[in-house]
DNA sequence: GCGTCTTGTAAACAACTGCTGACTTACCAG
DNA sequence: CTGGTAAGTCAGCAGTTGTTTACAAGACGC
């Protein structure tokens, strides 16, 4: 009755990645600690150590693995709204621990800062391409980065504050003044 | 030739509640510690429990701080860019420490989380009105929230990444999307 | 001068942090 | 069945955290 799941290594580093990406991106980097991921993974805490080497390895892994599932989406050009609003509505669920927040929390560690920068600048990246911004024209980029910020400025607002109607905004709702947004910014269509 | 200002308490508090305001923006509130606040300002540790009772209620004194400052703000209508774009510019230079990064920062506490989101239910309020909205309007509110939620998203990802052109964009060469967002958001002009 | 309140200092506390090492136990090839 | 190895457990370490306490010294009325 006890463990119906023991002996599972590959399992318990999936249970360990899964809880350390809802607590880090919750509560940040500094406010959670290698005992509450644990805790909600359900697992024993050396077992970080065992696994990822260190707390900033097992964070590293967590960006990692944002930037794999992030890494193919955002491609149709009129759809960047759309997939905006479906990541915020779906991470204010708890669904799915909001990918888009991690890529706001720091740890001060310089390896895991390059992995989460170019997370974050590819992504700003693929938002220009899709706004028809000819490549090295800075001024197009840096509005694509501007559309970015606001889009993690609202990840992170919905998180961590309770501010209606904005928290209680569902993809719909969000869809509008987004797609108004992207256009502002990026009106090369 | 050691203690000019020695024996000053209004002077020490107000030390004490500068070099935590840069501190706690820069770094959030759990990743900064009480040591390194009293080490910046110059001060021993101890007088920020005398002054402040506690870590909680110096970030809490920082808030409202925060909150007489910006009360007075953002009333012109066609103000609202420039305002936001001087902010997130002077931020950016050291020049003052970065106060819209501090309604980011969470402690966790309630009381401390009270005074967060009454500064930031203001201020988008006042913003909704700066763009005509009409009282009740809950639509034009959201799209005022989402507003405000781009500018503190840009304020964070300023201060925490190395994204050019982004970072080293001036006041000047933020207006222009700002002023797009704040027109494609809040037309009621 | 003395006495007292205020301001600042220093040392230490208990709790918590990430991490480690020695250990038990499940699993599986032989 | 059995030995070896991978997987998980446990207790504890060394350092840091916020906070408190006891003490030294300036400011000031008298």
């Amino acid at each position: 009755m006890t463990s119906p799941r023991r002996r599972d290594a590959a399992g318990t580093r999936r249970l360990l990645l899964e809880a350390a990406r809802r607590r880090f991106a919750r509560n940040g980097y500094a406010a959670t600690t290698v005992r509450d991921i644990a805790d909600e993974a359900g697992v024993n805490v050396a077992l970080i150590n065992r696994y990822f080497a260190s707390k900033e390895g097992l964070f590293e892994a967590c960006l990692q693995g944002v930037g794999n599932e992030l890494g193919d989406a955002v491609v149709g050009v009129d759809q960047v709204p759309r997939i905006i609003a479906r990541q915020l509505s779906g991470a204010h669920k708890g669904e799915h621990p909001n990918q888009l927040l991690l890529l706001l929390r720091s740890s001060g560690d310089e390896r895991a800062e390059e992995i989460r920068l170019g997370i974050l600048r590819s992504f700003a990246e693929r938002m220009a391409a899709a706004g028809n911004c000819a490549p090295g024209n800075e001024d197009c980029l840096l509005r694509a980065q501007v559309l970015l910020s606001a889009a993690l400025g609202l990840a992170l607002l919905r998180s961590t504050t309770t501010m209606e109607p904005l928290t209680s905004a569902d993809e719909h709702d969000l869809l509008a003044p987004l797609q108004d947004l992207f256009d502002a910014l990026l009106p090369g269509r």
